[in-house]
DNA sequence: ATCCATAGCGCC
DNA sequence: AGGGCGCTATGGAT
């Protein structure tokens, strides 16, 4: 499908990828169009699921396959598993995003501001992606990292479009009882209020404005606190009648500026919640959001998140995840075995590997992190005894980094190669005359990305079975009844905040945590449905090799019930 | 008035 | 002593 002016080109595409037939039609036309030739073997090629597939879920047309050329064309360029060059024209793929809408998101997003490409440019780049993935060393993995991105594209404009069910009554009864009544604007609410004035009392300042930090830093020292920072962590150590009443403040004020009543009256419309998801927004791969903040929700205000009526939210958790991507990837069948027992955790107190679980925990966090020190690297050469091939991984991956070398993913999304700054650096350090500071400098940033490399292969190879467990529930879910018995209500009940009355939807996507919104009838479905999808994922990925990607789900009311 | 970096804290 | 982010308020620079 190619974008023009004020109509769209579509194509069909024959097997070996030559035009067999084009028609041209009107924005207005196109959902009519893709929802009658959409079909189980339609995949549609879009140039970029954001300018097309808003516009067709306005008009109440879903897709169930595509490949978005600008995330895959991303993915290729950058990958050490593709040798084929993508094509003297690349930058024409690698545009920068959009900077961010200034207005409130809207639910008739107009394409507007879609990407004008010829049909031709939009064959040949699907064309140039095809072969670059078939004469990839790993083209089976290649072709399924780009469907799973594509189709976490659809996801994201999906969840967008739906939004997530919010109760703004729920909500601001939260607030209301946090942080007292709502003041005038420009004014505090009364319980922050009166927190200020008693911090200015205690201060001995009546015009403190506590949320200068450097105001606030040196009211502090004018008391005899010597504190560096404003810091929580670094309060906490102090004894002084102010700290607990300012620590109060920091954290109220919080909850008000960053998901207070503002934030409800710019995000949230007709009971749900629309955030701006971005599919590989961060470089590991991971979704990013612009703007409503979704991917931090703060676990606070988890409880306006409820099921609408009849409903049920099931929210699920794959479990210790970026452990079990690391086994599989590594291959450690030690690792693996202790996947298929259930915690890894505990898996490494019951082989009398570590004392406690803590320490377990610890352990294996600071080897996908890169602990150098502290518990984390006091524990790493037990766990290197116990589990070889997985520790061996993240090493390498490390040296790698520090090297200046790049990384990948096991679906074969590769690391960023350090700035032009690093290497400079350690050129310097490398010279004779190099003083003892740039050398100790050097070293730092060396040591600072093999971290970021270590964790960018598990974090990412995580992110890419995140999105293949997103891809097959999204599939499964779709092939569930509709709950809705009466026809007819299900086509009146067609509103922006039901879009699909009667179905089970993803509505909220969280690195390793999914939420689906079913009618309560289906919710036990959907529960299977979400472990079929997990293991699906991981067989997809990572063949017979047998590691346990466990899922924590819970059926409830509202969100804040889960964990 | 607008842009940018920083501090601080929320999430995984 | 850790990896990846986004968002808000602040304050200095333009």
């Amino acid at each position: 499908m190619a974008l023009l002016d004020g109509s769209v080109e579509v194509a069909e595409l024959t097997a070996d990828l030559d035009i067999h037939g084009v028609t041209t039609v009107g924005w207005d036309d196109l959902p009519a169009l893709v929802a009658s030739r959409e079909s189980a073997s339609s995949r549609w090629v879009w140039a970029d699921v954001r300018d097309v597939y808003p516009h067709l879920l306005s008009a109440g047309v879903r897709v169930q396959r595509c490949c978005d050329l600008r995330l895959c064309h991303a993915i290729l360029a950058g990958s050490t598993y593709v040798e084929w060059a993508m094509g003297a024209d690349d930058a024409r793929w690698r545009q920068p995003d959009p900077p961010a809408s200034e207005d409130v998101p809207s639910l008739l997003d107009l394409p507007g501001g879609a990407t004008d490409r010829s049909l031709a440019e939009i064959v040949s780049e699907h064309r140039r992606q095809q072969q670059a993935a078939a004469a990839s060393t790993h083209p089976e993995r290649i072709r399924l990292l780009l469907a799973a991105e594509s189709a976490g594209a659809l996801i994201a404009a999906e969840m967008k479009f739906g939004g997530l069910p919010w109760s703004e009554q729920v909500h601001d009864r939260q607030l209301t009882e946090v942080l007292g009544p709502r003041s005038l604007p420009g004014g505090r609410p009364a319980k922050l209020e009166r927190l200020v004035e008693d911090i200015r009392e205690q201060l001995g300042n009546p015009t403190i404005n506590p949320d200068s930090q450097p105001d606030l830093l040196r009211a502090l020292r004018g008391v005899g606190i010597g504190v560096q920072s404003t810091r929580q962590g670094e309060l906490e150590q102090v004894q002084h009648p102010v700290i607990a009443p300012l620590l109060e403040y920091k954290k109220m004020n919080r909850l008000l500026t960053a998901n207070g009543w503002a934030w409800m009256a710019a995000w949230v419309r007709g009971g749900r919640f629309h955030p701006d998801y971005v599919p590989a927004g961060v470089v590991t791969g991971r979704w990013a959001t612009r703007g409503g903040g979704a991917l931090q929700l703060p676990k606070q205000i988890r409880s306006a998140v409820v099921a609408d009526p009849g409903y049920k939210l099931v929210v699920a958790d794959a479990a210790q995840l970026e452990p079990r991507i690391l086994a599989a990837m590594s291959r450690d069948e030690q690792m693996a075995r202790a996947s298929r027992r259930g915690d890894l955790y505990q898996a490494l107190v019951d082989e009398e590997i570590m004392d406690t679980r803590a320490h377990a925990k610890v352990a294996m966090l600071g080897a996908l992190y890169g602990a150098t020190s502290g518990g984390g690297g006091q524990l790493m050469p037990r766990l290197i005894r116990a589990y070889p091939k997985a520790t061996g991984l993240v090493e390498d991956a490390a040296r790698r980094g520090e090297r200046g070398g790049v990384v990948t993913t096991w679906l074969g999304r590769s690391s960023p190669p350090p700035p032009d700054v690093w290497h400079a650096a350690q050129r310097r350090a490398s010279q004779p005359e190099a003083t003892a500071a740039e050398q100790q400098a050097a070293r730092r940033q060396a040591r600072d990305w093999g971290r970021f490399t270590r964790n960018f292969v598990v974090q990412g190879t995580a992110a890419e079975w995140a999105l293949c467990w997103m891809a097959n529930l999204r599939k499964l879910l779709a092939a569930l009844p509709s709950a809705t018995t009466d026809e007819s209500a299900a086509d009146i009940d067609q509103s922006a905040a039901e879009p699909r009355a009667g179905r089970a939807e993803l509505v909220y996507f969280l690195h390793d945590e999914v939420i689906v919104h079913t009618p309560a009838r289906l919710a036990g479905e959907v529960e299977q449905a979400i472990r079929q999808a997990a293991a699906e994922a991981g067989r997809l990925m990572f063949g017979s090799f047998e590691v346990n990607f466990a899922v924590e789900i819970a059926v409830v009311d509202d969100y804040g019930q889960a964990k």
